[in-house]
DNA sequence: TCCCATGATGTAATGCTTTACATAACCTCA
DNA sequence: TGAGGTTATGTAAAGCATTACATCATGGGA
């Protein structure tokens, strides 16, 4: 087994200095074209390839981003990944994937490869409780190479992309109203995160902006999974007066939502109306089809590149620029939302609401 | 904005050499308890962390291990993820997920992080038209630190770990035919995959055991997308006579299948029974909860990770053990396969097969 | 008392690439 | 022709941790 072969083996062959190699394969022009052409058939000859460690060794920087997600099978993720990968790609960049199970250890395991230099920058699709002042900033511009992605903003100067998640909330919740419910219960997030909150404030914004009382006893707990969507069919069966929409704070729970109710024979839209968020690849082929808010997952992820790029430096950086980046989403009108079914003619029928999609 | 402390700023805080820095950190005992103490000290006080890239530069080992899946956003691939990096985890090391969007350029650059040295070993959720001589093999093992993971064989010496898909496409399709049905339809995976051909196998060895004809003309194309069952239907009731089930390649697939015919009003299983493949998280909440074969996700991708582990060289590597594991499958019986609707009272009724999970 | 084994620690080489600086060759314009 | 500017290439240091080997001290046994 002959060891691999290195920059010196190539030099040595082409007949020139490892400098040249190296400039032949990283800044072509810098080279006479047939030094170049004598060492690209080097490298072909003994089948080269540049050690990645000893780059990020000496240039300190591995040209690597991470992205933590909480949990990778979340179909959620798939397409924010998308767009940051083709993003980071088209910069020369490679991405790593983390999962962090939700785990606050794994995640600050994850926030470590910052200063072991395994990544240059992170994005963050989930909110460790971590201390901020760990993380160095960056020489050039100051600013921490950390990008929060469709989460509530820790501050205002967290770098951040996401959607107005609470006003996403209230559009979705007015959208209920509007087509005649008044009692509508909101299956909330799990107390872990921020995204809790700001969901749960939208649901009550609605109903004020509606001289509606929002009820806190229709406020039911979840943690984003199905399954406990379809835990909460019973609780939600067992209020009275029954309510007869939920808002579901994602799309997943409305689904365990659904399917727990049906069941049970409970149809969607004919008995009970249920809306979702996120607009995850399931939801247009669900049965029924759900209505839900459109997070734009690719274009959040590559708007968050373009972020990480002026945190790290990159291309004339302009500090003085928001680091917030709060991108439009969409009220998808589907299937799962009907008029109230008990109570008499709604104020506002659904058919006043054009079917179809609206944007903000 | 002062440089990061490496090991020499620790030794010189604690008075020892780097070597002894070296030995307290990573071998604790062959210290002596006093200046172990010390080194941990001034570690603390200056905020050292190992540059990981120097450690793989000198070890020429990352002890990194990527995944690459061909599509990130398929839930699927998640609890195999969870899988592996629990068990690499506790082995130690870091896993590196990549996405290679079924780009057989994505899938080479992957590849060539083996060389390059920024992962040790590779898992392929796909299965990438390479040149396997451009992958070396571990010098202490000589076998090649590539595992697929349920993918076809594509050679008996290549790493493994799946099931035996063929035989859980038979079992399934038996499955139907033991539901009364004599004309099933199969929706298949696209061509890129061996997966395609072991399913469908599988779909003709279950006719062929039960003395029946299988129908080439019954075989629709699908892509494993939600959307390409949903493009499916139409083609699915031009056929005459019309079958009266549907063995889908994948969950995604029945799942976007069994939307589009509900649009139409056709119901599942009534007019119509659907399986799928794979048993995704979706696939029990579903309306109707779908009838699917389960792949062991979590133990494959645990399995995978010993198996890379022997490959490796690690503890004792044994060579001449076999390198391919075949796992047992589930047979998960759920609600969305029926008796037939038009032909008569069917030979074997569903009620024979007792309701519930089916282990092989 | 002396030798040797054991344990603790230090010295210095090694892994590979990038890049600041130096050098050399060549050209252009005055 | 010579000064000064380009362009191409070489030299050597730097980046950081690991580890084979050397050294030293200590204690036990002969």
């Amino acid at each position: 087994m002959t060891p691999r072969p290195n920059i010196e083996d190539v030099a040595r062959l082409a007949g020139v200095s490892t400098a040249t190699v190296s400039r032949a394969l990283h800044e072509p022009g810098k080279v006479s074209p047939g030094t170049a052409a004598r060492v690209h058939a080097a490298v072909q000859e003994i089948g080269y390839t540049l050690n990645i460690a000893a780059r990020t060794l000496r240039q300190r920087r591995s040209n690597a981003l991470l992205v933590v997600v909480p949990s990778i099978g979340n179909t959620f993720y798939g397409e924010v990944l998308a767009g940051i990968e083709a993003a980071a790609h088209a910069a020369g960049q490679t991405i790593l994937i983390g999962d962090s199970a939700q785990d606050p250890a794994r995640e600050a395991a994850y926030l470590a490869w910052l200063r072991n230099g395994r990544a240059d920058g992170v994005f963050l699709m989930t909110r460790p409780e971590i201390d901020w002042s760990a993380v160095a900033p960056v020489a050039e511009t100051g600013l921490r190479p950390v990008v929060m992605i469709s989460e509530p903003a820790v501050s205002t100067d967290m770098p951040l992309v996401s959607i107005d998640h609470r006003r996403g909330a209230a559009d979705i919740t007015a959208h209920l109203i509007a087509a005649g419910h008044r009692r509508i219960a909101h299956l909330a997030g799990p107390d872990t995160t921020g995204l809790r909150a700001l969901r749960l404030e939208g649901w009550r914004d609605a109903h004020r902006a509606a001289g509606l009382a929002a009820d806190p006893g229709l406020v039911l707990a979840g943690d984003f999974t199905a399954e406990s969507g379809a835990r909460a069919a019973p609780l939600l069966m067992a209020l009275a007066p029954r309510p007869t929409a939920v808002f579901c704070a994602n799309d997943e729970m409305a689904m365990g939502l659904i399917g727990a109710l049906a069941r049970q024979g409970i149809r969607v839209p004919q008995d009970i109306s249920i809306a979702g968020f996120d607009d995850i690849q399931f939801a247009a082929c669900f049965v029924p089809a759900i209505t839900t808010i459109r997070q734009p997952r690719r274009a959040m992820g590559e708007a968050a590149v373009a972020l990480m790029h002026r945190l790290l430096g990159r291309d004339g950086a302009d500090m003085t620029a928001p680091v917030q980046h709060i991108l439009p989403f969409t009220l998808m009108l589907r299937d799962s939302v009907g008029p109230t079914p008990t109570e008499p003619l709604p104020l506002l029928s659904s058919e006043n609401i054009p079917r179809g999609v609206r944007g903000v």
